[in-house]
DNA sequence: ACTGTTCATCGAATCGATTCGACGGCGACA
DNA sequence: TGTCGCCGTCGAATCGATTCGATGAACAGT
């Protein structure tokens, strides 16, 4: 309809060669015209490219699912914005998955979330020499791309917060004891960096494991509360739990901060959609899906030559909401 | 390696035809040897086929978001067991994003997620004359396939319930009004039939808008439980809202169902995130998701021959937490 | 011994893009 | 006027699978 050949049209779309204003405009009108779309399949056994992203999500039945959504709204949207679109993945066999996506060429890259220590897909990655970035920290880190949140840092922020508030007490409530068994890095970090932090200040900390599901979590934190009297200050690290405690305090008529103050680790959104109204460290997954996609992108446009791999650790902010004195 | 042809290979691996035992042998023996997988992009040129589905996920400001994640992993789940991969897409501009993925060939259908009267997304899914379900209903529906849950039988059912146990005054806490006027029709719909039935019956319903963003929502509540003083019942078909009501009651020192009884419309998930303890109407996203895969890939296969298009509302059950008397 | 079937396999065309090398036309320069 | 180079365009090969028609072998029937 042009009456240019498939290379012309091809160079006039993505414009690898010169081409005259005159044919230029003849083939964008008949690409109009016919609304052609180049079909995808074709592309991409043609370049080998796919333009899309896989996006490996694991389930934990003792994880708080809601958080999640919080971790893969950003990182589609940020994909999206680099050209790519996102195959998400949940399967229980997420390694299985992941080979199947990487051999038969669905996917320029992949993003594994939430991994643990010993977590089988990190073994697949790197089988599959695909591009590839971790969001949660494994325990061996060699040849990988990982980005996480600065537990350490924050755990020794909240601790020293509450110190220098006068706080000589306090409870750290952690994730499930099984979480910490499995392999989740983040709770030993935050826990491990805490309990340093409060004994090279002098500060008593006790820490105990939250659970994740209720009745469960009722019970547990009404123990942890009466087993510590003394406490006047509490360090929530478990989002099932936090959510809960809002009412769970009204209950027991505990006033934050007048009788307790309490601290903890979690994003904006997660605050505004359980209402929390406490003062806490605020992680932002969306600047972490962010840094995990670019990294991602730059690893798939330039290989080895994107720099050395390496983990990142994303450091956050405390948000002052007046749950401490 | 196996000492055949490809077409051998292709016959060997979709059983289209016949083959000798010793020459499936030899085929399979050598792709494990070689690890082979058949690459995506050119199965795909080839047969017009991709294996993925599109997923058109919605976020609007002021809807709740965690309850999205509710329907997106049961669909994922549903769609794997069936052979497909979901590749999904949250754009703001759904429209475009179903028109690229759809006029590529990147996908053999297409998910609508939380549909609303007017969506042009629908518009965009009737142009590209691809096989498509939508969860949530608009207006019109006139040659596509729906699903969603039936609200009104949901809203005549908890009205029956409260009726039943003696109410006569009850106030129906609705999603915001922006909702109704963006064109939500599940919000209509629970209205309307709530309004209905209890003018029918006798039973005195007061239909308020609530809220969908803190602090809004605890002054919203505060302020209809003060002009309603008299109401013995409550109906809450608002998430963000009725995630915020146990510990609102609580401070106000409100008991349920002593003081007030308390009926609703969510998932059994959702109760146990937001630990509430309220008598509901128990909706189901992961049916719903199930059935509008299974109803996708009939489509796909079938085509039209697949019977007539139309609109499922599924039906919930009421679960009894024991907040009414 | 010849014809007709059935079964297993092969060769070649095809899907729709990208890309490399080649080529014709044209202006610049000697 | 002849040569060189550049610019814009074209033709053909290619990516890796699927699939249709053809082919040869084995075997049964007359």
């Amino acid at each position: 309809m042009a009456g240019v050949s498939r290379s012309t049209v091809s160079y006039a779309l993505s414009g690898k060669r010169s081409i005259s204003p005159e044919t230029r405009r003849r083939v964008d009108d008949a690409i109009k015209e016919l609304k052609f779309t180049p079909n995808a399949g074709a592309r991409s056994l043609r370049t080998a490219q796919t333009g899309v992203l896989g996006l490996l999500v694991q389930f934990h039945e003792d994880e708080f699912a809601p958080a999640m959504l919080q971790y893969i709204l950003p990182i589609t949207e940020t994909a999206r914005a680099l050209g790519y679109d996102i195959l998400m993945m949940t399967e229980n066999d997420g390694a299985e998955a992941l080979t199947r996506a990487a051999e038969s060429g669905m996917v320029d890259g992949l993003i594994l979330l939430d991994v643990i220590d010993g977590d089988p897909r990190v073994d697949a990655l790197r089988a599959t020499h695909q591009p590839g970035v971790l969001v949660g920290l494994p325990g061996d880190t060699r040849g990988l791309d990982v980005v996480d949140l600065d537990f350490a840092a924050a755990a020794r922020n909240l601790v020293d917060h509450l110190f220098d508030l006068g706080h000589r007490d306090v409870v750290l409530v952690s994730p499930p004891r099984h979480v910490f068994d499995r392999g989740g890095t983040y709770s030993w970090r935050f826990r491990d960096a805490a309990v340093q932090r409060a004994s090279e200040i002098g500060l008593r900390l006790t820490a105990r494991y939250g659970e994740s599901q209720q009745p469960a979590i009722d019970a547990n934190l009404h123990e942890i509360l009466d087993e510590s009297p003394d406490a006047t200050g509490l360090i929530m690290h478990n989002d099932a739990s936090v959510a809960a405690l809002p009412r769970l305090l009204n209950e027991r008529g505990v006033r934050v901060p007048d009788d307790l103050s309490v601290v903890s680790l979690y994003s904006r959104d997660f605050a505004r959609w359980f209402s929390l109204p406490y003062t806490a460290i605020e992680s932002s997954p969306g600047l972490l899906g962010k840094v995990a996609i670019t990294q991602l992108t730059e690893r798939i446009a330039h290989g080895d030559d994107a720099g050395p791999h390496g983990t990142r650790l994303v450091a956050a902010e405390i948000v002052d909401r007046g749950s401490t004195r």
